[in-house]
DNA sequence: TGAATATACTAGGACATCCAATGGTTGGGC
DNA sequence: GCCCAACCATTGGATGTCCTAGTATATTCA
């Protein structure tokens, strides 16, 4: 987005809490804003990948849960739950896919009130070269010591289990 | 967003990557996708305690830098490379924190091209209440141990520095 | 000095996310 | 057997982010 900076910013901002008298939260503060800005330079890296495949990393996202479904089929709020977003935001998704020709809209077989997405073999297609991309492109160097990969599992692992994403 | 998950998303999807031939790859896969998920967790506890306050998480990053700021009032530029966003995205934070009155726009003294801004005494003050109930509600405890946020910050900041953020 | 280049901000469009509200569909309790 | 609460997907609205272009101002250099 520009030139790198002299001074970490978020350091910055630390010193900053500091000197107004939050010392006491500005390391988790200083934590949080990391987490921020990672998240941004990860996902400006994996949709600069994807980009050429016509995809987001929203429907990425979903046309590779797809590809990893048993069956073949999902319903929309199971794709919901695993992908822990609002369900407006699968319709939008899959709005898009279905009009790209990758997932296909069938009705639930017995409950009238689910619809299931699959795959198009187009759609099966693009998941596995678009996976394939990502991991040459981002996954096999992402800027952390493999050491710290393993940190940051059980750091955020335990994070998500206290946050509430899932029981274990 | 709903009912916690019965095991961990992440995990299972780290071993779908395990079992089609990507093991090299799947943790950094499981590590930048807990990333994602984190942010969206903590962004989201953001914006609720913003909320009553009329702010997003957007505005207040930009309220708080201006809080901050020696001279009082910043050129937008340098607003733009502090927050690490896109400039069209501080023309939009700044037209809505001055439609709401928190800040003012004014021509800078000797460079005709840039723009600076300034809080109003409305946004000085709600920059200090909505600080203190972040620090209170999200900050204090953010639902890290504190042995992993001293590592949390190491890990990110190292990463950062080699995405180009910033030197030293 | 005058033209080419660089910089700063804004306008419009594409995309994603969430929330609130709507319209069907199910299924359990009475 | 019926009814109402719960559930599912969609629509419309608000926000934010980025990108591409366009306009205006500065700076550089021939």
């Amino acid at each position: 987005m520009g030139t790198p900076l002299s001074r970490d910013p978020i350091a910055e901002a630390r010193r900053n809490w500091e000197d107004h008298g939050w010392a006491d939260v500005a390391a988790p503060m200083a934590a949080i804003t990391a987490i921020m800005r990672t998240q941004q330079i990860l996902l400006a890296r994996i949709e600069s990948t994807l980009k050429p495949f016509g995809l987001t990393f929203a429907r990425y996202e979903l046309l590779a849960l797809l590809s990893f479904a048993r069956k073949g089929s999902l319903p929309m709020n199971k794709a919901s739950a695993l992908l822990q977003v609002h369900p407006t935001s699968i319709t939008n998704a899959v709005d898009r896919l279905e009009r790209a020709g990758l997932v296909d809209r069938s009705p639930h077989p017995t409950d009238g009130r689910t619809t299931l997405i699959e795959l198009t073999t187009a759609g099966r297609t693009l998941a596995k070269s678009s996976t394939a991309a990502l991991n040459a492109e981002v996954f096999s160097a992402p800027g952390f010591d493999p050491g710290d990969v393993d940190h940051l599992i059980r750091i955020l692992g335990s994070f998500r289990r206290n946050a509430g994403d899932f029981e274990e």
